[in-house]
DNA sequence: CGGAAATTTGAAATCGCTCAATGATAGTGG
DNA sequence: CCACTATCATTGAGCGATTTCAAATTTCCG
């Protein structure tokens, strides 16, 4: 399964070859990061997107100045670093959490991909406001809930993210984060996330062994958590005839897929 | 200065006339409402996005379980409702904070948008890209900052906004928020904001007479604050050239304003 | 095997919450 | 224009969830 991202690209399109060889004709570069190496620095000149083809990956802020926020765990299939296109100086930033493979993407050929794939364009635009939900719904946790359910809320999201690329992995995860990182992300302190984690094994919803960590009840997790359950477009009609280059237009209609 | 808004839609590129034309093409119909109306409401379906052109609206979410978590406020030149065209069902809850004027754009019209002013539709994707930042910024200081820090925080991102559209206010703000929706805002109690306000007074920050709010120490209400302070990306080379119609490519350039 | 990083646990401090009551303001209809 | 009423702002007292500080233990990685 090494295809695995490409699951999360035909979440709202299903890309067609052409548009697939657009996407790899704007990349520059495959790399591979090891756990906790930077890949993208806060405040550096804003170069370059990435695409993340395996592991995952924090995205931050605030990591210079005070305190760091983790605002976002990158996926296989994620763009990451998108939100640096609207800067000068990069505003997120980018570590990986464990074994990473990213390929690059420099931020001036993004014109061409939205010029010679329209639709793919249009598909970016919908991630973003999809992403701005996700955020949304990261700030409400943040802001309204108590500690354990802050927890069990990002429990239940990453594993809703996971098991959509890998259905087969069921109820255990491969937990890269720390609990500081936890804590980071929560808006709590790494000695509470860890009398957090406590209380939910104590409650027979997770176990851990080391690295490895089973959510034992998903839908009281969920319920705990009290997610809004979002249900994001699948496939609509209108995107799939979205921007399509005009020279697609004469030929045969390119989402034919799906 | 009824075209406050047009400031705001020319932070990344100044659109051209033909742009903005297509922009009133994708319009179906101005709305007023009155402070305290809902404009579009969580969990239905998904229709139009709307362009603000006069007024403050409140985005939220979470009103239907548990409690609710303001996300943005919006501005003249804001399109709210965007992070809907990625759901099914509406995320994103709008209220009109005062007198507010909005054209609505049905969300099938989007494509159309993409379609005859690429560049625009460009420019629509990178201020998603904007919007995540400030809503990353909005989580880290929920997440991080004690409470007199985000009550400090919101005044001063406001503040900034509001002058970059209206630079005569100065340091005066006719303040439409109740402490009830800043507090949903900054994740506190009402009780505790009305006790922040009541500090920052007390330090000789801002004054209050009613519905009028006056920042006298901004410099000071930034530090406290300790925000990054956000370079976006002004007028970006690569996006002056992105995604221009290619019956335009043929004639001038479409790009020339500026 | 050694050292650094991460986890775990306890005790005391505190920031912000809850509950509750009073005062001010603004919108509404007579 | 004023009385009426609901909403909003303000203040106090006590409580509690989370933090802070500190130290012991375990795990991970070279």
């Amino acid at each position: 399964m090494d295809d695995m991202w490409l699951r999360r690209l035909s979440e709202f399109i299903v890309p067609t070859p052409d548009e697939l060889a657009v996407l790899e004709e704007a990349k520059s570069d495959r790399r591979e990061f090891k756990r906790n190496e930077v890949i993208s620095s806060e405040g550096s000149p804003v170069q370059e997107v990435y695409f993340l083809v395996d592991g995952w990956v924090e995205g931050s802020v605030g990591g210079d100045f005070g305190r760091k926020q983790l605002t976002k765990i990158y996926l296989p299939g994620d763009f990451a670093g998108m939100p640096n296109v609207a800067m000068s100086r990069t505003a997120e930033h980018l570590v990986a959490l464990n074994q990473v493979t990213v390929d690059a993407i420099p931020i001036d050929r993004l014109p061409l991909l939205f010029e010679k794939a329209p639709r793919f364009g249009c598909m970016l635009f919908v991630t973003a406001q999809q992403e701005r939900v996700m955020l949304m719904d990261h700030l409400a946790t943040v802001g309204q809930l108590r500690a354990i359910q802050r927890v069990a809320s990002l429990l239940v999201e990453v594993h809703g993210r996971l098991s959509a690329l890998r259905p087969e992995i069921g109820n255990v995860i491969d937990w890269p984060l720390s609990q500081e990182r936890v804590a980071q992300s929560t808006g709590l302190t790494s000695v509470h996330i860890n009398r957090s984690f406590g209380e939910l094994a104590r409650r027979g919803l997770i176990a851990r062994e080391g690295r490895r960590m089973t959510l034992l009840d998903l839908e009281q997790l969920a319920e705990l958590a009290g997610l809004p359950e979002r249900h994001f477009a699948q496939q609509p009609s209108w995107l799939a005839t979205c921007c399509l280059p005009r020279e697609h237009r004469r030929g045969r209609h390119a989402d034919k897929a799906l």
